[in-house]
DNA sequence: CACCGATCCTTAGTATACCTAAGCACCCTG
DNA sequence: CAGGGTGCTTAGGTATACTAAGGATCGGTG
């Protein structure tokens, strides 16, 4: 199998710390997600949000904005997106009309759960093939760096 | 492929999908080193390929755009993004004039090493807060999810 | 040698996503 | 009910990515 294919990525640090590398991991990901994504369909922010809500139902602006670590005006834009296409609704919030609360449409929900499936398909056939001990490993890694990247 | 699983229940779905977690997990990251970037400093791409021809010598405009998994023309704007700033030029290939080679001027050698220290330093310091069983998953996952990503 | 397809790069136009700043609407308190 | 704080939105700007289209150069072939 020697061939010549050890082809290094752009971004890959070895001789960095560890931080180097899952920087370098995080963008190669983040972009490969990205080109992943079906031509016609909603950006990758809009998607985790209608996910989001659909997982945890209606949520104000502002507490999608938090959950996601975006400022509130990111947010709004985003689920302007979400809006326009039919899979959010906006309702103002009756015990505080300041509020808006953001919720699925049917559609949406829809939307969310076969985005979702056909999503991960690719990664989670990756993941799979994996070790029992390396799926863990991911598994521990991704809730370390949730919290960090929250922190 | 049946994803005959995938009925949700609002709550934690974390067995329903390590992709997700994974997906999940590399959108709050990336969205967080992006805000970590200091303003009035270039993009996260384009100091990446800064980075990578200060550690790589110049490259041809297709061999980073393959390196980045980026389409030939959105890395031509990068490189201009780092040519107008000054930080790197381009030469064209005396052997085939239609290649143009790309490095780095000293400025950006400089503003590579300068930005990798600096960018790293708070990522590194979370991660030298976890115990090394920790830290071991995390190196483990960064390698083998670029493997994944680069698949 | 002249032509032609393939390759490399660039520019133009479009879309997503993020930010800050500014402003409106609403709530609560004094 | 006046003022200050909170929640959301819009406006304007940047970075990054894509596709489409065009210019330049190379290589092979008649």
């Amino acid at each position: 199998m020697g061939t010549e294919a050890n082809r290094e990525h752009l971004g890959t640090s070895d001789e960095a710390g560890l931080g180097g590398q899952v920087r370098s991991a995080v963008g190669l990901l983040y972009r490969r997600f990205r080109s992943e994504r079906p031509e016609g369909t909603l950006g990758d922010t809009a998607l985790d949000v209608l996910t989001w809500l659909h997982k945890h139902g209606p949520r104000t602006l502002t507490e999608l904005s938090e959950d996601a670590h975006v400022a509130p005006a990111s947010m709004s834009q985003s689920v302007n997106r979400l809006t326009s296409a039919g899979y959010a609704v906006r309702t103002p919030d009756p015990k505080d009309r300041r509020k808006v609360l953001i919720g699925t449409t049917p559609e949406g929900a829809e939307l969310a759960l076969a985005t979702r499936a056909r999503r991960n398909t690719w990664l989670d056939e990756q993941l799979h093939a994996l070790s029992p001990d390396d799926q863990r490993a991911i598994a521990r890694a991704c809730e370390l760096l949730r919290d960090i990247a929250g922190a």
